[in-house]
DNA sequence: TATGTATATCCGCATAGGCGGATATGTCAA
DNA sequence: TTGACATATCCGCCTATGCGGATATACATA
């Protein structure tokens, strides 16, 4: 974990007409996504806002690969959009247009913030970010 | 399928405190117990209170190993729970005192509730007992 | 106790999907 | 164009869990 990602504030231009090419999926396959805590703690912790695959590796201390995965699951299944911005790609949640979906999501975002280990997470990931900043002012 | 269930209403007492002995499930598997068509179909038709394993047999035209083998999944992650009427077994959505799940529960039955699919069903489903009544009363 | 019915569980088999190291790809900077 | 870095994907391996037929268990009735 060298790697220092930039102030994810950087390059905002995109549509948000990619959500409409994400296969329609069931909601068994909503539910699916979740069904894994890794995932489940992403989820989390990208309430806060988009996030890098490098922030994630450090605060759910997994190898790459693992967070690469477990993303691209996220992503086929129509949770979490990503952004390339340089080196790094961001994630962040997919807001749906859909309304039976947007309840659906609101109500489980609901619950998962109110996690303990999601708490943990997220307090864990504030901490990263000072130290970051820390490092790059002196 | 040549069972015929009687009418639900008999035998109606049994504490409630069986759910206490649950074990404590982690969201993760909440959502897994949800992640499988069938099971979400289940679920779907105890929204109308509680069922027997011959009736979903009947709905779902599955082989009784599988809707028995799902029941038992539901019961072991919480969301159900059987009740023995003579020969007999009765499934029903337990109702959770964690008032976070009981949340999260209440919005994913909403959710369930207004799924194509589980409408199709819940009709079917009525027509069925429609039909096993015919056969009782002449 | 013997038989029939409803349900639960066992069995072998097949597939989905977890893991993390290794490798490929994409991007930037020199 | 080359090297460094961030990320995505591939690989072999392993476990969880799906399936449905076969069998075991539980209960009711004769």
């Amino acid at each position: 974990m060298l790697q220092t990602s930039p102030s994810a504030s950087t390059q905002k231009k995109q549509t948000d007409s990619d959500t409409a090419h994400l296969q329609v999926l069931s909601s068994a396959q909503v539910f699916k996504a979740l069904s894994e805590e890794i995932r489940l703690r992403i989820i989390g912790l990208l309430l806060c806002g988009e996030l890098c695959v490098c922030d994630l590796m450090a605060i759910l201390d997994l190898p790459q690969s693992t967070i690469s995965r477990h993303l691209a699951y996220l992503k086929n299944t129509g949770w979490v959009r990503g952004r390339r911005s340089g080196v790094w790609m961001y994630y962040k949640i997919i807001k749906h247009s859909d309304p039976l979906l947007a309840e659906l999501f609101t109500s489980i975002q609901q619950h998962i913030q109110q996690l303990a280990q999601v708490e943990h997470d997220q307090k864990a990931l504030y901490q990263f970010h000072v130290e970051k900043n820390k490092n790059s002012c002196g």
